[in-house]
RNA sequence: GGGCGAUUAGCUCAGCUGGCUAGAGCACCUCGUUUACACCGAGGGGGUCGGGGGUUCGAGUCCCUCAUCGCCCACCA
């Protein structure tokens, strides 16, 4: 079948798709190689559509594995979808403001099971994006994380940490959204530089003698005070350590103590201490054995403790209201503006108070000391490299991880609280149930949910079937964990851990982040401010090839990234370029046409070299993830390589045998980049009965570099040509040489540089080239090198000052005996080529210095 | 406060372990429709590689320092 003059991707993109599909091409099977290759997708939000981000992703990951594919490796790219807990949560609870309802009119199953619903409503979106993007994903093998096996792996998981002593249950403090009505780990909280005011208090001791003076920027929560910490050796308050001192409004009588951490030079060196809603200050309390009294409730109201009054306002207006008093009563002395972080919900924004509450938390110093272990021993690669060492410092600052969820959508702990002792827990999976009965007691399912992470820390194995499938044995651990840099302390730091911890094992041999894309500024693509790229609208208008090379282009490990429409532009005209570059060689081609590349020419020397070189450049790019610099390789011999010289040349000099074989070629090292047009181009072609997906990555035979030297010099001679065509404003002009190579390729050189003709002589006339090292003329008359004058001392000029460098180089001693041999002979070489450019144009200047 | 990174052509960025006469894409200028392609071809202009210092025969590349920008982490009340 002919192939049309113009690429359209949408006519072929759907139904390539399919056509993997049907031939089962995504399902991993050995090709010649015994190994594997495993990459599982980090799951996006199965209520969401992708984002530019997942088009990174995919596009990144689906390159890795076609290629290992097509190296013969039984080659996994398993696909998956999160419930993702608290996202989605949020969404939801959108949608019921929406339509006038919220979460209270609902119980935690109702709301579990419509959230359900909705989820599995939109989820059909993005899984038909995956496909658009050309992820050759194993659809057997789609999991998605409220699956079975990944809830009982959860639970797997809890247990053994409930059994191992890793999991407890501890009233501390929690970062609590109060909009949200739950808690979260540190890492979810966005610390904000916030404006505010430092305000100081007049604290009386109790015996009436003075009084001190402390420095807050919550005085609402001072009704909690539990003591008024000075640094030990701060002289302004060494007598008053150990007495005690009244808090004002409640007046209760509170000790001062000394504790090292607090500053001298902050405020004036003296801190109330409230356990209760502060993290460091619940750090003092503990060393210092005080108790807690909480007077904010999880609704962010003011409680009883707090005086009448105060119950039920919210904290901002309780501290308008305490900060009057103060005034009023003569507590306060003054305020200062402060710049302050403060944490924020990094969903909705909400302040976030730190508030006692009972959780569960895993003890997590036994689980990172072997993650540290294994990354200080590099069984774990890293790309960017860096990245590594700030995951270790993460893991050594690492604070005991609150896994629980006060949200309705999630995976429910599998823990009960007896009715006899609420103190006693035990774990049971029958979540299911309001309450079970064991050995006659009656006990109480907790009703929160794991935090997100917590489940898909697992994913790595979970979803290969540990520990007993045959996927686990064939593909963990992963080959390589490919996401985002944003995830690298939430989400890869847990998989190491729990990885470690479960499987024994590293979950995957290298980590590979990329950064954010951003919009064509550099600033964050966020919906308020209107500059979200559609990764599928860019697809629809440009080919999903070329929304692939585009957006590899220019990617590097780790870096952030403007999004640059202009190179899926240039990417969809280089798809163009094979589809034009398939119908030169289709015609060009005949039918009978043996595949086995026999090279005669020079030009088929040349392009057998350039080739080899491509695919070694691209095989070794492509394994040291570094994208861009493959398909830049690719990219480059097809346009120049191929399409320039070779093509060009071929008008003159035809070998179907390397026409056919070097498409061929193409095609294979373009797939992982351009999967669809190449495939496309393959299936029309019909010169082979397999699918390009599967087929084999592609061996160069050797080229003859004699052969493939002497078209450099072609090159050389058919460039400067043209140069001087359009600097001398010349029609067609002739050249004369003395080279039997260049006689050889007459006709070629003749038609690339538009010459009339290219003759062999003893001696020639003209104006001489200076690129080769064949004597060429061009053809000219000496009053139209007399007009070229000025240019030829400006070359004789450049060659002076280049030669005047190199010698330089050469007289140097230093130079001479430190430099490796291959420097010294490259810069005397370049010395004896300038030196005989310029020996010709200085002739030609003789000729006419007058 | 700590850590990490960036600063190279008008724009967006490559430049891996020091050898570069500093590259690419887009944009720009000139020329051109030769039967694959105007989503094209040929040619060209444009950078003292943020400033300063150092190491070296040699530095965009390594070290120090300053400046600017960005990101992450952190309990300065």
């Amino acid at each position: 079948m002919k192939l049309t003059k113009t690429y359209d991707p949408g006519k072929y993109e759907s139904k390539i798709y399919d056509l993997w599909e049907k031939h089962d091409a995504f399902t991993p099977k050995h090709r010649g190689s015994k190994e594997s290759f495993s990459i599982v997708i980090p799951p996006p939000n199965a209520n969401g559509d992708l984002h530019i981000g997942h088009g990174l992703t995919l596009a990144l990951e689906d390159i890795v594995v076609r290629y290992h594919r097509m190296k013969g490796k039984a080659s996994l790219l398993l696909p998956g979808a999160d419930h993702a807990g608290f996202e989605t949560w949020v969404v939801y609870e959108k949608y019921l403001a929406s339509i006038g309802k919220s979460r209270f009119d609902y119980s935690r199953e109702e709301l579990y099971e419509q959230i359900w619903d909705f989820v599995d409503k939109n989820k059909t979106n993005y899984l038909s994006q995956f496909r658009i993007l050309g992820a050759s994903a194993d659809w057997k093998r789609y999991t998605y994380t409220l699956d079975k096996k990944i809830v009982a792996q959860a639970y797997k998981t809890f247990e053994k940490m409930w059994q191992d002593g890793l999991v407890y249950r501890d009233e501390k403090l929690v970062n609590f959204c109060t909009y949200h009505g739950t808690g979260f780990a540190d890492i979810e909280v966005t610390h904000k530089e916030t404006k505010g005011y430092l305000w100081y208090i007049k604290y009386p001791l109790s015996d009436g003698s003075d009084h001190i003076t402390v420095a807050t920027t919550r005085p609402e929560t001072m009704l909690g005070d539990m003591a008024v910490a000075v640094h030990p050796d701060d002289p302004r308050y060494k007598e008053m350590v150990g007495k005690t001192v009244r808090v004002p409004i409640v007046d209760r009588d509170i000790p001062v103590i000394a504790d090292d951490t607090v500053d001298q030079t902050f405020g004036t060196g003296a801190v109330k201490i409230t356990p209760a809603h502060d993290q460091n200050d619940f750090d003092m309390a503990t060393r210092h054995n005080l108790p807690q009294l909480s007077v904010i409730g999880h609704d962010g109201t003011m409680i009883t403790p707090s005086p009448k009054e105060y119950v039920g306002l919210s904290v901002a207006v309780a501290r308008e209201k305490i900060v009057q008093e103060l005034i009023d009563r003569d507590f306060h002395e003054k305020r200062e503006e402060i710049t302050h972080n403060v944490g924020h919900c990094y969903k909705c924004g909400t302040v976030i108070e730190p508030l006692l509450r009972e959780q569960w938390f895993v003890r997590v110093e036994s689980l990172a000391k072997p993650a540290i272990q294994a990354l200080k021993k590099d069984s774990i690669v890293f790309y960017p490299e860096n990245k590594k060492k700030q995951l270790i410092t993460y893991f050594e600052n690492l604070r005991d991880w609150n896994i629980s969820r006060q949200i309705a959508w999630g995976i429910p702990i599998p823990a009960f609280q007896s009715s006899e002792d609420p103190s006693k827990w035990i774990f049971d999976t029958r979540v299911e149930e309001e309450s079970i009965t064991v050995d006659g007691v009656v006990y109480h399912r907790d009703h929160d949910v794991f935090d997100t992470w917590f489940s898909s820390s697992s994913w790595p194995y979970a979803t290969l079937d540990y520990p007993d499938g045959n996927d686990f044995k064939s593909f963990y651990p992963l080959s390589v964990m490919e996401t985002g840099s944003d995830i690298l302390y939430p989400w890869v730091s847990r998989m190491i851990m729990l990885g470690l911890y479960e499987t024994r094992e590293i979950p995957f041999e290298s980590v590979y982040l990329h950064g954010l894309i951003q919009d064509e500024h550099g600033q964050k693509m966020s919906k308020s401010k209107g500059n979200v790229v559609n990764p599928i609208e860019k697809v629809k208008e440009y080919g999903s090839d070329a929304f692939r090379m585009g957006i590899v282009s220019g990617e590097a490990a780790g870096s952030n990234r403007p999004f640059t429409e202009s190179k899926i532009i240039g990417a969809r005209n280089f798809c163009n370029k094979l589809w034009n570059i398939a119908r030169f060689v289709q015609e060009n081609v005949p039918k009978d046409t043996d595949p086995t590349p026999k090279a005669h020419s020079a030009a088929d020397h040349w392009l057998l070299s350039k080739l080899q070189h491509t695919v070694d450049a691209v095989s070794k790019n492509i394994e040291s993830n570094r994208f861009s610099e493959a398909y830049n390789s690719v990219y480059h011999f097809v346009r120049d390589d191929f399409a320039d010289w070779y093509i060009e040349a071929y008008k003159s000099e035809s070998n179907p045998s390397i026409l056919h074989f070097t498409l061929e070629s193409i095609l294979k090292i373009s797939h992982p980049f351009a999967p669809f047009i190449t495939e496309a181009i393959w299936q029309q072609l019909g010169w082979s009965d397999e699918l390009l997906i599967t087929s084999a990555w592609p061996i160069i035979p050797k080229a003859n570099v004699a052969a493939s030297k002497d078209f450099e010099e072609i090159k050389r001679v058919v460039i400067e040509s043209r140069q001087l065509i359009l600097a001398m404003g010349l029609k067609k002009p002739q050249i004369e040489h003395t080279s039997p190579v260049l006689d050889a390729h007459k006709e070629a050189i003749a038609r690339m540089a538009k010459l009339g003709d290219v003759i062999l002589v003893k001696k020639g006339r003209g104006l001489q080239l200076l690129s080769t090292k064949h004597a060429v003329w061009i053809n000219v008359t000496d009053s139209e090198i007399k007009e070229y004058k000025d240019t030829i001392v400006l070359q004789l000029n450049q060659q002076k000052e280049t030669q005047a460098r190199l010698r330089q180089r050469l007289d140097n001693p230093g130079y001479m005996k430190s430099a490796p041999e291959s420097i010294i002979t490259q810069t005397q070489e370049q010395l004896a080529s300038s030196l005989s450019a310029s020996a010709l144009l200085e002739k030609e200047l003789a000729r006419f210095s007058n």
